[in-house]
DNA sequence: GCGACAG
DNA sequence: ATCTTGTCGC
């Protein structure tokens, strides 16, 4: 899995975000997607008070959602957590997660939002650009947009607003618990993205990806 | 100036 | 994200 050009993760704030403003124009909205055999979960988690970054991948077999194949990468914190910057925090350690797999994935679900972002390029879709695979957002919070009451049914979503567009979904992935904030985050269309993300929850508010990635990511 | 603010 | 016990509910 290389990169088509290097990328530098050396900026500060204000680099970082000039840099967002340049990514965002080469983001494919639509669905560019083959058939999906492997989803992957990405997560990240941190140690020793934060000073150590530790990203996780679990792809699972899709639709059966059995796991595939796991993998951990541990990388030195190099950016604080800065609201709308996430990525040049997590993403350095989650690329050396990824160049470890022996197979590449069809689909990321990540922790974190696609194109629910102030500038368009939440992590999701930062991530799906660098490597040129399909990628989905799949937040537990807002970051950006507004929204009004999801219905309290499974599989039940209303669109997350900005102005006149819609930039992504909240999404009710089981009846009783908080929704989720799903966005496209490269080479897939909205309604594609839910679809794949309620494929990959069984009973549990999260995706089985996401979780299989958080418990390799913490424990 | 006053909030809001993924993980 | 992380620091942390018990507790309410199905």
């Amino acid at each position: 899995m290389k990169l088509h050009h290097a990328h530098p993760w050396d900026l500060d704030p204000a680099a970082a975000i000039a840099l967002q403003r340049n990514l965002c124009a080469h983001l494919i909205l639509t669905d560019r997607i083959g058939p999906v055999c492997r989803v992957a979960g990405v997560d990240v988690g941190f140690e020793a008070g934060g000073v150590v970054t530790r990203a996780a991948v679990a792809v699972l077999r899709y639709p059966e959602l059995d796991v595939l194949e796991t993998v951990v990468a541990r990388q030195p914190t190099t950016f604080p957590y800065i609201p709308g910057l996430l990525s040049f925090r997590e993403l350095p350690a989650v690329l050396a997660a990824l160049e470890r797999l022996r197979e590449p994935p069809d689909l990321l679900l990540c922790d974190g939002q696609g194109v629910a972002h102030p500038r368009r390029l939440g992590i999701a879709s930062h991530l799906g650009l660098l490597v040129d695979i399909p990628s989905v957002g799949v937040a537990k919070t807002r970051l950006y947009g507004n929204h009004g009451d999801v219905p309290d049914q499974r599989g039940a979503w209303v669109p997350l607003w900005v102005d006149d567009e819609i930039i992504g979904a909240v999404l009710r992935t089981r009846a009783g618990v908080k929704p989720l904030y799903v966005s496209s985050g490269h080479r897939i269309g909205l309604e594609t993205a839910i679809a794949y993300v309620m494929g990959c929850c069984t009973r549990y508010r999260l995706p089985e990806t996401t979780r299989h990635a958080h418990r390799l990511a913490s424990g």
